[in-house]
RNA sequence: GGCGCGGUAGCCAAGUGGUAAGGCGGCAGUCUGCAAAACUGCUACACAUCGGUUCAAUUCCGAUCCGCGCCUCCA
């Protein structure tokens, strides 16, 4: 089977069928550095993250390119709110994306261009776009003019008379047509700027994406993708943009995500319902909100839950649980592994079946768990090590099960013992208290300090020689 | 208003022209002082509604209802 992925073009899957199977280009609209990371933006993230490691994985030379708008209204108007110059603010925020986006175990870019770094090869395509009777200047403007360029609206749907009819832009005196958008603005007083030919001045939104993807990707390439927002206008304009300059294709599939949704409304600063990632991390590790995260197709609106959430951390839990008691020199026979991959690779050359894969996943799972506790019969160690192997090797382009387990349970109790205040320390005080009450047969005191612990968040287990304790997710 | 997406068991969530993965939950068993964990087995009247096409539709087509998104910054 060949990977197929659902064309924002087309709105169908389409096969995917590289212009050159050895430079396949991939580009993602990253974020604009003026805020915290929200789920929605590490949604983005592990979705363009899972494809990536999934094209490699099917053996593609990728070069992956995420950007960072560090020039815009957004960071302009921070900084103002702040009283700090703006460059502080699009750096503490470039910052603050990687310690939010880093626990989630993303591959690194091969390019991650900022705005501000290619302002001349903006105002080299502005230039084209002017030469070629595409954009025309007004007031230390310069705006791309949209009828000029037949095919607008082919990406999103929209008919360019409707959008026209409907249009919630302030007619500008500058615009020849309400839907031009800026191509370069004119400098405002106390506005950052740069020098071009119409004056000082910084660059329109669509136009970064359009001059950095092409710089490191080339006037036609394969993948451009974002999330569903960004259709349009976004990316809309930033073909209008290049093809109009280049007079070829520029991306040949658009791929999007969906978003999260809080009780079914889409997550937003104007809602207010905006969930940080750093106050996910407080409750829940990093690899559970990846699980959390797959584990549903990433094109559909996901409506997030803390239950859930929980649940996927269970799910992590419970996996690392089971990993750490394979023995660590079991490995199944060179070829073993060939069935698995070939059934995970048909539910994910599927448009990214994420789901559909971790039941696969679950698949292993319980096949592994069982032979583990294999009774009366010899334990099957072709079979555990096939097992092992398998989840391993599914997961790795999943992102999933990769780390060491005691370095899961290590976080994960850190970071439910800090929640709940209590130490190990404390605990094992508890349970030494226990042991005696335990060895005097004085159930009832046992019971009372089991369920103390319960409460606040510890359960104990009960071995045969020891009592051992977990945080209860 | 224009364009688009979705409605699958208690919850989450795949999928298919021939009565539907997986997870969570629930129930029971083993184990245990009792539990928990783990394993084993079981569980569910699930495919929004109404028509149409078809030998056959949850899957295709149409209509209706409901929810959501884009059209303005937004992952």
């Amino acid at each position: 089977m060949t990977l197929r992925l659902t064309n924002t073009f087309s709105g169908a899957k389409e096969a995917f069928a590289p212009l050159d199977t050895n430079r396949v280009g991939l580009y993602v609209c990253g974020v604009t550095v003026y805020d915290d990371c929200h789920i929605g933006h590490a949604r983005a993230a592990v979705a363009f993250d899972t494809l990536v490691r999934y094209l490699r994985h099917r053996g593609f030379h990728l070069t992956y390119v995420r950007n960072f708008t560090d020039i815009d209204d957004k960071i302009l108007n921070r900084a103002a709110q702040e009283g700090v110059d703006w460059t502080q603010i699009s750096r503490r925020y470039v910052e603050a994306y990687y310690r939010d986006m880093n626990p989630l175990g993303l591959v690194r870019p091969d390019v991650e261009p900022r705005a501000t770094d290619h302002i001349p090869d903006m105002l080299q395509l502005i230039e084209r776009l002017v030469e070629k009777g595409y954009a025309y200047a007004a007031g230390g403007n310069v705006f791309f003019a949209i009828e000029k360029f037949p095919a607008y609206g082919r990406l999103s749907g929209k008919n360019i008379d409707e959008l026209i009819a409907g249009a919630r832009v302030e007619p500008s005196e500058e615009k020849r047509n309400p839907l031009d958008f800026a191509l370069w603005k004119a400098a405002k007083p106390g506005e950052p700027s740069w020098p071009s030919p119409w004056g000082p001045g910084r660059p329109g939104w669509h136009i970064e994406c359009s001059a950095m993807s092409m710089k490191y990707l080339g006037e036609s390439f394969d993948l451009h993708g974002g999330g569903r927002d960004l259709i349009f206008p976004h990316h809309e304009n930033e073909i209008a943009q290049s093809e109009a300059a280049t007079g070829r294709p520029f991306a040949r599939m658009f791929i999007h995500n969906g978003f999260v949704n809080i009780r079914s409304e889409k997550m937003s600063k104007s809602e207010g319902n905006i969930i940080a990632l750093k106050d996910i991390y407080r409750h829940f590790t990093p690899e559970a909100l990846r699980l959390y995260l797959l584990s549903t197709h990433y094109a559909s609106p996901l409506d997030y839950s803390d239950d859930n959430l929980r649940q996927a951390e269970q799910r992590t839990f419970r996996v690392y649980k089971l990993l750490s008691t394979v023995r660590p020199d079991l490995s199944p026979p060179p070829d073993a592994l060939d069935a698995e991959l070939t059934r995970f690779n048909d539910v994910m050359d599927d448009d990214l079946n994420t789901p559909a894969a971790l039941a696969l996943i679950a698949g292993r799972f319980d096949a592994l768990a069982s032979d583990l506790h294999a009774t009366g019969r010899p334990r099957p160690l072709d079979a555990i090590a096939l097992a092992r192997a398998a989840i391993l090797a599914m997961g790795a382009p999943l992102g999933l099960f990769q780390a060491d387990p005691q370095d899961y349970f290590a976080r994960v109790t850190q970071l439910h013992l800090t929640q709940i205040g209590l130490t190990a320390a404390a605990i094992e005080e508890r349970i030494a208290e226990r042991t005696q009450a335990r060895s005097a047969k004085d159930w009832a005191r046992a019971d009372r300090i089991r369920a103390d612990l319960k409460a606040q968040g510890v359960a104990l287990e009960d071995a045969k020689d020891r009592t051992t304790w977990r945080v209860d997710l």
